[in-house]
RNA sequence: GCUCGAGUGGUGGAAUUGGUAGACACGUUGGACUUAAAAUCCAAUGGACAUUAGUCCGUAUGGGUUCAAGUCCCAUCUCGAGUACCA
């Protein structure tokens, strides 16, 4: 019988599918054991052989919890908003909808001819209304809450507006917005609906607020900072400019620091930790006030690490932005600071960033007094300091930052040395450990550490500062000016934002006639003409019918990207709930994500965001645990192995790789799938691809042309794309499964070469020939031989460990070792054979679906128990002693693990290879490890 | 610049707590079968020297710790990822 790799594949898939064999029921008497990977984007290219490598780790690890007895969930979907959809719609005029319908058709088929144990009846798409209604849902929920710093959560803002109108917001602790304004009890009652709700505003957790933004006229569009080279956009070269736009916000920050917190107990990778805590941002220091010397005495509120400095303080700096800087600015130096901030504004952020070293800045004219000395401090301003950290100033020691060192010397500043026997006349002194304080007053000799409480117990004193912790990390902008995005819930009162009841949920993505932006420069749903909300009839209307008294206009902006995966997770647990996000029962149930598969690319984005939902859901109550995925494992990229051919410039001809001396030769890609193994070129179907060539000469070696090879970045371009479905019709879907794993370490980024898959090919026939041959089944009843046992609880112990420890890699080893060995010993004991069968499944499972059956068993084998290692089988009487002189091993000896370290010592010298070896010498020392090694010395 | 990760045959990669470096594959070479090819099977395959037993060198480089180092420590180099005037 042979082995039928593509009936065999065909007949599972549609087996599993017709029995719904990974379906997932909540609440199962088992353990639950959720499993997931991050859901793609069905973009219009299709799968290649890269896409799938972290969707086989995690089906190896659902198939291979489900043998060890719990309720496995492993769900799939798709994220199925973004701006590909969007931009085909552009320049063709297909509707996105249409366009992500098509693709998703593809990616299932792709991913159906895999073998993925998907639950699919839990589908979720992020552009589906019945999925973006729990989206938008969400949203409301944010913005009817605000982050409660006493209690330390989110809280309903109900609980806000009752302690405004009994006290006013002196007493309230909140997250919120820095301009806000004090005001009691009666303040606010007094204060017109309009007014409470512009303060409200400022304390919700997601709020609209003027953010700074790339405007590109000419696109219509806002633009990315890395959209824009050189000052101008990358698609057409348009200008940009910075603009100020009112967007939406996600008050994140408020989550800083239980998002730093939570890192602590999730099992996620080091770097991805190590990323997400360095976006974060956490600084620890001091808040310091200044105040301008002069007629107005105007504060200026800096931020620092280093109080400890405040003596070494010559000069502060303004960001060209800060607001004051008009006020402060003299007459006398009015010309000069206006031409400078006019050549900052110009200048993009990206520009600003890259170049460093220019050392820029105008001096204001204005004075500030220390806290302490009393003496004036000039104050600059430069774009060195950034206006969108900290407080936009900063107070400026020359002598412990290099950057205030720098620019003291450019503008010839002093720079007061502040530091114990520390020479600054090359640079600044920045070393914590190892500073003591000088020249300053009451700090005079202390250390760090107590320089810093003493230097804040001060400023305190004198109600001038206090300590601070500082955060880099930013409120998300959450508006877009696309179409295909999730809309937003709102409308607009008198400029107002108002949410729409949840009940009217979803609000439908409008029709519109073009995807661009409109000519008035409004995001693209500005071109909807059915776009306005009544009131009235709770119902979208045609925006004829604005009256603004009951109809007013509804959101241009969509949602961003992160939105719709920032909850979908937990949306997998009751995918088809109309009445709730989920259900408590479903939630509790499953409580979060056990596993959580996918790449590194998200570490700051998407799994921070979703970190800051679930947080805020835990707040309210929604969800039992505030991190939703307990471990989380990067899969590496799978490269691609190009392939090129040689042309020499002056001849033209075509050089095989080995052919190629002094000569100039150009190399030029050429498809992989014209290569074989040995990496020959087939000739004539290079001609055939590329006409151009048909005449060329090609210059053979050894009768073949042979190409050179690079491992470069899977791309169209570079003609070294893998399409999976290739591989699954010639070699089989198991074979691609187990060739993706035998590659190398999951998390390590690795080539793909075609090639190789021979090897995990020509397994998979081996497997097959232990258990039929010609004549069929060769499974017999036969007792086990030790030998047999041996190789079968040798390889279970392997594979478990491997599993447990995502080293899928080594376990396709260890299979083919154990087949190795099972054919050597011509084994056909059905004990051994039939949980070999298991054993193998989770990689490749339709082989073993096909195995176990033929055995005779008639239901699948995707539950069955996972065999037991029995460590008795693996004991060993003797070993194979490695005998070493001077740690380097001569020879071996086969011993009795029974024997003491002294009677192997005698054995060892006894031999006449070691009477050999030492040539008469007497050893120093005989290191003797039983069961490991034997060293003699000298 | 900073943070993190990694450097092992022609190639992908193995190597629990330091204990036989190169498992398992690919490729290559030789052989069997075949009219031939494919498929399959067998053997060899880190390098140098040695006709043999064998000797020496080998895990990016240079030091160190140890009876013993791919593995631990220090320094250097190279590559990859993230991040960046963060006060």
């Amino acid at each position: 019988m042979q082995y039928n790799f593509n009936e065999i594949e065909a007949k599972w898939q549609k087996y599993w599918s017709d029995n719904q064999t990974f379906k997932a029921v909540n609440n199962a008497e088992k353990k639950k054991f959720y499993v997931l990977d991050m859901f793609p984007y069905p973009s219009g290219a299709g799968l290649h052989v890269g896409h799938p490598l972290g969707y086989i780790a995690s089906d190896i690890y659902a198939r291979y919890k489900r043998h060890k007895g719990f309720n496995v969930m492993h769900p799939q979907g798709y994220d199925s908003f973004g701006l590909p959809a969007e931009q085909y719609a552009i320049q063709t005029g297909q509707h996105p909808a249409i366009t992500t319908e098509k693709n998703i058709k593809t990616y299932r088929r792709q991913l159906d001819q895999i073998g993925f144990s998907f639950d699919w009846s839990r589908e979720v798409r992020t552009s589906d209304p019945s999925y973006y209604k729990w989206t938008q849902w969400i949203f409301i929920q944010l913005f009817n809450s605000w982050y409660n710093l006493e209690t330390d959560k989110a809280e309903d803002i109900q609980t806000l507006i009752e302690k405004f109108s009994s006290n006013g917001n002196l007493q309230v602790q909140a997250v919120c917005d820095d301009n806000i304004e004090e005001f009691n009890a009666i303040d606010w009652n007094n204060y017109s609906t309009k007014e409470q709700q512009q303060i409200l505003l400022k304390y919700r957790l997601t709020y609209l607020a003027e953010t700074e933004v790339n405007w590109c006229p000419a696109l219509g569009t806002v633009l990315a900072n890395d959209e824009i080279v050189n000052g101008v956009s990358e698609r057409g070269g348009h200008a940009v400019i910075r603009k100020k736009m009112t967007q939406w916000s996600m008050r994140i920050t408020a989550y800083a620091q239980r998002l730093l917190d939570g890192l602590k107990k999730i099992d996620w990778p080091q770097p991805l930790k190590d990323s997400q805590t360095n976006w974060i941002g956490r600084s620890q220091g001091a808040s310091v006030t200044f105040y301008t010397t002069g007629d107005e005495k105007y504060p200026i509120e800096v931020f620092t690490t280093r109080p400890d400095t405040i003596f070494g303080v010559s000069f502060m700096t303004l960001a060209p932005e800060h607001d004051l800087v008009n006020k402060i600015t003299t007459a006398a130096q009015k010309t000069e600071v206006e031409a400078y901030i006019e050549a900052t504004a110009k200048r993009s952020e990206r520009d600003r960033m890259a170049d460093v070293k220019t050392i820029s800045g105008a001096f204001t004219g204005a004075y500030a007094e220390h806290p302490f000395s009393k003496k004036p401090i000039p104050i600059w301003i430069g774009d060195y300091v950034l206006a969108g950290y900290g407080t936009g100033a900063v107070m400026s020691v020359p002598c412990g930052d290099q950057r205030d060192y720098d620019f003291a010397k450019h503008f010839n500043i002093p720079i007061p040395n502040i530091f114990e026997g520390v020479d600054i006349s090359e640079e600044a002194f920045a070393d914590k450990e190892k500073t003591v304080i000088a020249n300053s007053d009451f700090l005079d000799g202390l250390p760090y550490k107590k320089a810093v409480k003493t230097a804040i117990y001060e400023l305190e004193k004198l109600g001038q500062g206090k300590g601070k912790i500082n955060y880099r990390l930013r409120d998300a902008v959450f508006s877009r000016q696309r179409y295909w995005g999730e809309p937003f819930p709102v409308y607009y009162v008198d400029g107002m934002p108002q949410m729409i009841a949840a009940e009217h949920l979803p609000i439908k993505l409008p029709e519109v006639e073009k995807y661009l932006p409109t000519e008035t420069g409004e995001p693209p749903l500005g071109n909807a003409t059915v776009w306005a909300w009544d009131t009235v009839a709770n119902t979208v209307v045609d925006n004829s019918e604005i009256n603004h008294t009951t109809v007013w206009p509804l959101e241009l902006n969509t949602m961003p990207g992160w939105a719709g995966s920032s909850q979908y997770f937990n949306r997998y647990m009751d995918p088809h709930n109309e009445d709730e996000i989920f259900s408590k029962e479903a939630v509790n149930y499953w409580q979060d994500v056990d596993l959580y598969i996918g790449g590194s690319e998200h570490a700051t984005g998407h799994l921070l965001y979703a970190r800051f939902w679930q947080k805020f859901m835990f707040d309210k109550g929604l969800v039992p645990q505030d991190e939703f995925a307990k471990k989380l494992i990067n899969q590496g990229m799978i490269t691609g192995t190009s392939a090129f051919i040689y042309r020499e410039e002056e001849t033209g001809k075509v050089l095989s790789k080995g052919l190629i001396k002094v000569k100039t030769v150009t190399p030029i890609h050429a498809d992989v799938s014209l290569v074989n193994a040995s990496d020959e070129l087939d000739i004539e179907g290079f001609k055939k691809w590329q006409p151009e060539y048909k005449d060329a000469e090609f210059l053979l070696e050894d009768g073949k042309y042979i190409v050179g090879r690079e491992v470069e970045k899977m791309s169209k371009s570079k003609y070294n794309v893998v399409n999976p479905d290739d591989i699954v019709a010639e070699y089989g879907a198991d074979s691609l499964r187990l060739y993706e794993m035998f590659l190398g370490p999951l998390e390590q980024s690795k080539p793909w070469n075609t090639a190789g898959i021979t090897g995990v090919h020509s397994f998979l026939k081996k497997l097959w020939k232990l258990y039929f041959d010609e004549n069929g089944s060769k499974v017999s009843n036969d007792k086990p031989s030790a030998e047999n046992l041996k190789t079968l609880h040798k390889t279970i112990k392997k594979v478990e460990e491997d599993i447990e420890n995502f080293s899928f890699n080594t376990s396709v080893s260890t299979f083919m070792i154990c087949v190795n060995e099972l054919t050597t010993q011509k084994c056909t004991s059905r004990t051994i054979l039939e949980s070999l069968a298991i054993l193998v499944s989770p990689y490749a499972p339709h082989i073993s679906e096909e195995l176990w059956n033929k055995m005779g068993h008639d239901e699948s084998l995707s539950t069955v128990s996972f065999p037991i290692f029995e460590p008795n089988h693996l004991v060993e009487s003797n070993k194979e002693y490695p005998i070493s002189f001077n740690g380097k091993m001569k020879f071996t000896m086969n011993l009795s693990l029974d024997l003491t370290k002294e009677e192997i010592e005698a054995a060892v010298m006894g031999h006449e290879k070691t009477i050999q070896q030492l040539a008469g010498r007497a050893p120093k020392k005989v290191i003797v490890v039983p069961g490991k090694i034997v060293n003699i010395v000298g």
